[in-house]
DNA sequence: AATGAATGAGTATTCATTCAT
DNA sequence: TATGAATGAATACTCATTCAT
């Protein structure tokens, strides 16, 4: 008996982002998606029950793979301006790397397919990037500023860096790293 | 398109606004669109060819009245820091009362309606912002960065935080729009 | 302005009426219909709905001519047996002119499409012949049976007459339809 | 069809009669059926060739089992009325106890299912009843009227008489059974 | 033989666009 | 100009059938 295949969801999440960053969420129909992954468009209805579930499970997982990225090689008892340069890098790398997953992301907020039940599950992944900043503020490194407020700008300074080099094509070099570095944590520090 | 003065093509424009904000680019139909606008859907194709015309001046308008008001009030006798700091807060207030435009905007890139035109002709349109940039270096109040990263990192600053402060419906107090202020002057001072 | 045509939904049930005889509820395409009608798929939906929709419709609109062709020319102020004749003769010739009436509402009884909602209201419509069933039996024409079980006598007679005479392709001539009426009254007289 | 006599084969029968009785024959899927019978839908394919030869096998199956019933407990050497009564009540009680493959059966006709090969072999089978009538009419029992009229007048007593009671959920006691037979004997005597 | 994943043609429905009024 | 009915191509989804295990 064939069994079903543990690849073949990777497959289709792929061929998604693929086409979402050619051209965009609004315009991506089930039989495209079959065709880049390879597959018959009856075969994506087995792994996911519709369109709608199919977005919404690769969000959240899109989300859950960006979160765990974040902390690699981060360890506590680094010093923490070297464990917060760890995370910062790490966020920018992977939204390097991953841009396609980054558009996805970004084109699910205000769409029709992600609901809300799937938004409120990736906040609570939020929580150890919190308690990096609180540990900045607890240490006295940063301003005296509520959480929130520092992780958007930290966030914010990545954020929108890596969606302009990408757009303008001009990959971020380690200058621009460097100095996009700086520019955050001078803004954040006390 | 007919009449660009027409009261009826920003009826359109706004009924576009409040849908993509509710459902998103992806979900909107031409059908929704007149609805909202309380017309029937031909009188739409009186105004605009098709529905990439549509969206592509919506967008293009859109844009155009974003960096008309990042310049109210601003004039080069200021001294610097008083100017950065009116263009930033107008920036910032422009995003918070608009923020269906800035939606809008996000959406369009990745989007098949947005074409690469429409895209161009708004990179023209950031000239005054570089040249703000510029200023700030000559007068030696910003880092040795290349323009763009200063830039991207002043827009990054306000952008996720409105878009923050949105979507945790915290609207933001005078309080953290200082604090915002500060750490982007900070990370962009030299 | 182009306004909705009031034909236009009888056309759409005709095609159906047809359809159904030739293939059976089971095997009607949406296409089909429209094809059938000499119009577009989509306009099928400015007048219906949906399937379900256009199928409960013309359930409904079957039964209701049905019983709306049962009481020609019948008068309550005539003999009963005469009164009583009539309507039987009208039912018959409604089945037998209407033959593709009849399979579709044979074939909606367990058919998805059809709804509790649509099967209640038919069954309101039977009113009139209960009242003629009672008159009989109050005249004392008719044996001492339930009233449910003399009407269903009566259309028994009817209507699987009907259905092989049909699929016999033996149109029923008059001492048929004579011998048909002697054994419905002889059986249901006391 | 492999093998005829194999339990699975009853199974399938079964699952589909139970279906058709709950959704209509139009509403049916291969995939339900194999649910319903407990077993992969591949399975399905190893009984039967296709769909229509599952649904003609089993309208056939039910056909048979129907007229093999109708003759229990017959016997030419018994009087007239006595045999017809055995036959009359045994189709009574065919149709009230297999009210499944009644529905199944009147809704296979003009059903894409079910080819004309299959009804031609049901004809066939009818034989017997048509004895059954003519042994009425030479021993002077009934009108003078052609046989199938007869046979259908008395099958349509019959039948119209369980689907109402069905329908109605009103089950048939000896009284209304009584009755029944008694307004079918009166209108095909003599 | 039995399974159920895979297939892809087929179906209901939607929606941008046109057109008659 | 404005309307909204009509169109039909396009899309999400289904389902009979096949096939690898």
């Amino acid at each position: 008996m064939k069994l079903r295949d543990d690849k073949k969801a990777g497959q289709i999440f792929r061929s998604v982002l693929t086409l979402v960053k050619e051209k965009g969420l609004a315009g991506i129909t089930m039989g495209e998606i079959a065709k880049e992954a390879g597959m018959a468009t009856g075969t994506l209805y087995i792994y996911f029950k519709n369109k709608e579930e199919l977005i919404n499970n690769l969000f959240f997982e899109c989300r859950k793979e960006a979160l765990e990225n974040y902390f690699v090689n981060y360890d506590e008892s680094l010093p923490f301006k070297k464990g917060f340069s760890i995370v910062w890098h790490n966020i920018l790398q992977f939204r390097i790397e991953n841009f396609e997953e980054v558009v996805l992301m970004d084109q699910c907020y205000h769409s029709p397919f992600v609901n809300d039940c799937t938004v409120k599950l990736t906040k609570e992944m939020k929580k150890p990037l919190y308690k990096l900043i609180e540990r900045g503020k607890k240490e006295n490194f940063f301003k005296d500023v509520d959480d929130m407020t520092l992780l958007t700008f930290m966030i914010g300074s990545i954020h929108e860096g890596v969606k302009n080099a990408h757009y303008n094509r001009k990959p971020l070099n380690k200058a621009a790293i460097d100095a996009m570095f700086k520019m955050c944590w001078d803004g954040m520090k006390r």
